[in-house]
RNA sequence: GCCGAUGUAGCUCAGGGGUAGAGUGCUUCCUUGGUAAGGAAGAGGUCAUGGGUUCAAAUCCCAUCAUUGGCUCCA
């Protein structure tokens, strides 16, 4: 007599079944067409295979489209299907990496000297759709590393050698469905027949392991749906999206417009657009007013120097706007990209007591950078826009009291304006490569620690990324999503010990001596062009009562 | 910067080796008490820019610029 084990699922009730039960078993058993519906298993907290079997007493989850899992399956699935495809269409092309993504998923493949392109997307998702009606089942091939490395050295693909380079040695597994086998870790839905809608979105260069020094891949990106009519509605999501682009409603509106003449990322603000820039900016201006900032003006260029000094040229120097070289005297300016050096040196101009800190410089300070001429985006990425720009000198024991300062009023911005699916983010430095960075070990780990604390204190639900960190400091970013789900970053708040020693800052203490204050960098709308941009794409034009 | 796509009237776009097209908007007139009203006439484009192929290029080829989907980057 075989053995049984423990099932518990999810409303806490537990089963019997006989050992080596899938949870497609275990669905089967509920209903049948819970059965029709399962992609995927999660096994005490791991997705796994429907098909594959439960050898002990486990916590199960039968995912179905209507978890966040089980699309990711399906989609992953789905990438595995394209390839298939693609093989079978392309002999001989090398395979990348295939992962699901938010919407979809997609596969980076080499096509070698084959001919692709957008037009044969069809063709692709017609033989996808043939190979899904096979119903082939997606088999889990466990393989040592070796036999895995032999495998592809056989098939001359260098991409999932390196790929398997980077695995520990032992166990590792392999999917097989129909005639096409792929390197990897699974989970996979039961069988291709799931897969009813198929929709290939566009074609796009990526680089092998995101590395610009690598070879460039080409990515396809694809989505698929159970049923057509989900694709349908999907499709008809992405239009109604389209309606709400701000470069399309900046033009509607008669807001901004950009000239070939003028340049590249340069926008032109139209009367209206300045409008409502304006009751922006008066808003957030009463509101600092309140929270203590005062106003400053400063120039658009700065002698080289002062950057230098702040080690903004030495990072940034070379992908810049280059010098302005004067007539007569051999002196270079910069156009400047940060309005950050400017305020150092207006806190310079006179000494201080600690009896006057916090001091808070605010400006609508317009900056200039060189961006990438594939980077630009309507006015969410410019190469000339203004940043509602303060800077903060306090003593180190007023960092984190001014930092929850801030977040309120950033909070105060957001809340009002509406924005409520805000990601607040981390950003902290790289563990493994600190070369990218300018300061003591110690300051940055005390400023790290401070936004740490502030944000918690705060009640801000964060995540921490690392490597994403300024140069000079960590960051608490506020990041929003436009209306096809690409993320910006809004607010930004930094502390830097870094700058206040590179001008050599300072204040007297109440001991007489002289004291290095530190620096909050903060900006709760990022930039007025971004801000507005994404105001736009959130409200659809519709400006709450006060901002029409 | 890299890979791909695009660039035709103010706007949205069709067309395509041999005197530039539609819808909408604009101007004028007519009709109509009514809300994207109907009718008529008209203005508006060296078909992004520069080269090349050709008897002939807006159309084919190359380059540049700009826009765009991604990648990389983002002080």
């Amino acid at each position: 007599m075989s053995k049984e084990i423990k099932i518990t699922l999810p409303d806490g009730s537990e089963r019997q079944y006989p050992e080596g039960s899938s949870g497609l078993d275990i669905a089967q058993s509920i209903s049948e067409g819970l059965a029709r519906n399962v992609l995927a298993t999660k096994v005490d907290g791991k997705v796994w295979d429907a098909t594959r079997p439960i050898e002990q007493d486990a916590h199960i989850q039968l995912l179905t489209w209507n978890d966040d899992e089980g699309k990711s399956t399906f989609w992953h699935s789905s990438a595995h299907l394209m390839a298939e495809a693609l093989e079978a269409l392309y002999p001989g092309i090398k395979l990348g990496i295939g992962p699901p993504i938010e919407n979809g998923y997609y596969y980076d493949v080499d096509f070698g000297d084959k001919d692709f392109n957008a037009e044969d997307l069809e063709k692709i998702e017609q033989l996808m759709l043939e190979l899904a009606r096979q119903k082939n089942e997606f088999q889990r091939i466990p393989m040592d590393k070796a036999s895995a490395v032999r495998y592809y050295q056989d098939k001359g693909d260098e991409y999932k050698l390196d790929l398997l380079d980077r695995l520990e040695d032992g166990t590792i597994t392999f999917y097989k469905q129909g005639d096409f086998t792929d390197l990897c870790r699974g989970p996979h839905i039961p069988n291709t027949g799931f897969i009813k809608a198929v929709k290939l979105l566009n074609i796009a260069g990526a680089y092998w392991r995101g590395d610009e020094k690598n070879k460039q891949l080409t990515r396809i990106y694809g989505i698929t749906f159970p049923k057509q009519k989900e694709l349908k509605e999907y499709l008809e999501l992405l239009e109604e999206a389209k309606k709400r682009d701000h470069r399309k409603l900046g033009k509607e509106l008669e807001l901004f417009t950009f000239s070939e003449k003028v340049g590249a990322g340069l926008p032109l603000w139209l009367p209206k657009g300045v409008m409502l820039r304006e009751c922006l900016e008066n808003f957030l201006k009463k509101a600092q007013r309140k929270a203590g900032y005062e106003q400053v003006i400063t120039p658009h260029i700065g002698h080289k120097q002062l950057y230098v000094t702040s080690g903004h040229y030495e990072k940034y120097g070379k992908d810049s706007f280059q010098p302005i070289k004067t007539p007569h005297e051999d002196e270079e300016f910069l156009l400047k990209p940060m309005n950050c050096p400017h305020h150092c040196e207006i806190y310079k101009s006179k000494p201080h007591s600690y009896k006057e800190l916090p001091i808070r410089y605010a400006e609508f300070g317009t900056v200039y950078r060189y961006e990438q001429s594939g980077e630009l985006h309507g006015l969410t990425r410019v190469r000339g826009f203004t940043q509602d720009d303060a800077h903060i000198f306090c003593r180190p024991d007023q960092v984190k009291d001014e930092f929850k300062k801030v977040i309120d009023l950033v909070m105060y911005v957001f809340v009002t304006l509406g924005f409520e699916n805000y990601t607040a983010q981390i950003s902290l430095r790289d563990k493994e490569d600190r070369s990218k960075y300018i300061g003591s070990d110690e300051n940055w780990e005390i400023s790290e620690q401070a936004i740490v604390e502030a944000a918690e204190e705060k009640g801000l639900k964060t995540v921490t990324e690392y490597g994403e960190a300024a140069f000079y400091g960590p960051k608490l970013d506020f990041m929003v999503k436009d209306a096809l789900g690409r993320q910006w970053q809004l607010g930004t708040i930094q502390v830097d010990y870094t700058l206040p020693e590179r001008f050599d800052l300072t204040y007297i203490g109440a001991d007489n001596q002289k004291h290095r204050p530190v620096m909050i960098h903060r900006a709760p709308f990022g930039s007025m062009e971004r801000f507005v941009a994404i105001l736009l794409e959130h409200t659809g034009g519709n400006f709450p009562l006060w901002l029409a």
